[in-house]
DNA sequence: ATAAACTATGTAACTGGTTACGCAAAAATA
DNA sequence: TATTTTTGCGTAACCAGTTACATAGTTTAT
C-alpha cells in the first residue's frame, strides 16, 4: 500500500475508503472479541446497551435506533436469545409487538462485557482525535439535513444544460 | 433520530458509526447509479479506474490494491466479463496468473462512466470537509502503522494488573 | 534433478446484512 | 360499524463479501 489507489482518487475515493476503514474496523473488532474473550457477536454490542437503558424495546424501535432493517434485529435476536441473553413477550396493550429485554443472564454478565468494551474504546480514544470526531458529527448532520442523494440530485437537476 | 443513541455511545460507538456512515453512502451510490443511469454495479468503480490506469492486472494485485480478497475480485470480474466489459488471458511468464483487461466495450463507455461520476464525486466534495479528509488520512495512517487489534493488545498486555 | 515451500487462482460454504412479500392487529376514515 | 389504511413482525430469497480448502504452477533449497 506504498501508494495507496484509493487515496489518490481524492473525494471520487471517499465512499470506497471509509467502506475500508470501516471493514477493518468490524475485522480487528472480531479479532479483539475473540482474544478478550467476549462470548458474544460484536454487533450485540449496541443491542446489549440499547437494553440495558431502556429496559424493553420492539424489533422496529430498535431497528430505528441503530439504522437497521427490521429483518436484521429479528436475526440478532433470535440468536441471543438462543444463547440466552434475551427475551421478548407480546406487548399486552398491541399484540401486534414483541417486547424485547435482557435476560437476567444477560444483565449478569453485563458487567464484565462493558470493562473489556471499556479496553476497546480506549484504544480507539487514543487513536482517533477528538477533530474527527467533530469532523464526523458535522459529516452525520450534513447528511441528515440532505442525503448525498438528494444533493446529487438537486445538484444535476439545478443545471440541466450540462 | 433526534437523541442520536449511537452517537451518546462516543468513541465506544465510533466503529457502528463508521459502518452507518459507510451503509449509507453505498445505499445513496446504488441509487444515484440507478437515477444517472450507469449500467454498472457500483463496487466496480474502483476497478475500471485502476484497469484504466494500469491496463493490465491480476486477480491478486487487484485484490491487494482494493483491500478486497481475491474471491470477491474473482466474482466480481466474471459478472465484469458477462456484461463484456473486462476480459483475460493467461499470463505467458507465469502460466497461474490471469492478466485482466478493460474490453473496448469498456474503454469506450469509459468516458459516460467518468463523467457521471464526476457529478458525485462533486456533490462528496461539496459536502465533506477537506479537514475531514485530512483527519481521515491521519487515522489511515496510525492504523497502517499499528492496527486497533495490535493497540488493545500493547495496552492491555502492558499493565497485566487491571 | 527432486523435493519442499510458496504463490495464484478457483470453488464451496458461510455470514451479516438487504429487499420483497405476506399476514394479522390497530388506527383512521367513511 | 364497516372498510380502508397503516403498522409490526416474520420469512424467503438474494447479495456482497468472507474464510477455508483444493489444485496447479513456480521458486527455493538440497
Amino acid at each position: 500500500m506504498e501508494d495507496d489507489f484509493i487515496k489518490t482518487l481524492d473525494y471520487a475515493g471517499f465512499t470506497a475508503r471509509i467502506k475500508r476503514l470501516s471493514d477493518g474496523l468490524i475485522y480487528d473488532a472480531r479479532k479483539l472479541y475473540e482474544y478478550l474473550d467476549i462470548g458474544i457477536e460484536p454487533n450485540w454490542h449496541l443491542i446489549f446497551l440499547l437494553l440495558k437503558k431502556e429496559k424493553q424495546l420492539t424489533v422496529t424501535e430498535i431497528a430505528q435506533q441503530l439504522g437497521f432493517t427490521h429483518p436484521a434485529i429479528i436475526k440478532i435476536i433470535r440468536k441471543m436469545k438462543e444463547l440466552g441473553y434475551a427475551q421478548s413477550h407480546v406487548d399486552p396493550e398491541d399484540s401486534r409487538k414483541q417486547l424485547i429485554q435482557l435476560t437476567q443472564k444477560g444483565l449478569d454478565e453485563l458487567p464484565d462485557f462493558e470493562e473489556k468494551w471499556k479496553k476497546i474504546s480506549l484504544a480507539v480514544q487514543e487513536m482517533v482525535d477528538p477533530g474527527l470526531m467533530q469532523k464526523l458529527n458535522e459529516l452525520e448532520q450534513m447528511l441528515s439535513e440532505q442525503s448525498l442523494y438528494e444533493r446529487c440530485l438537486t445538484k444535476i437537476e439545478g443545471n440541466e444544460c450540462n
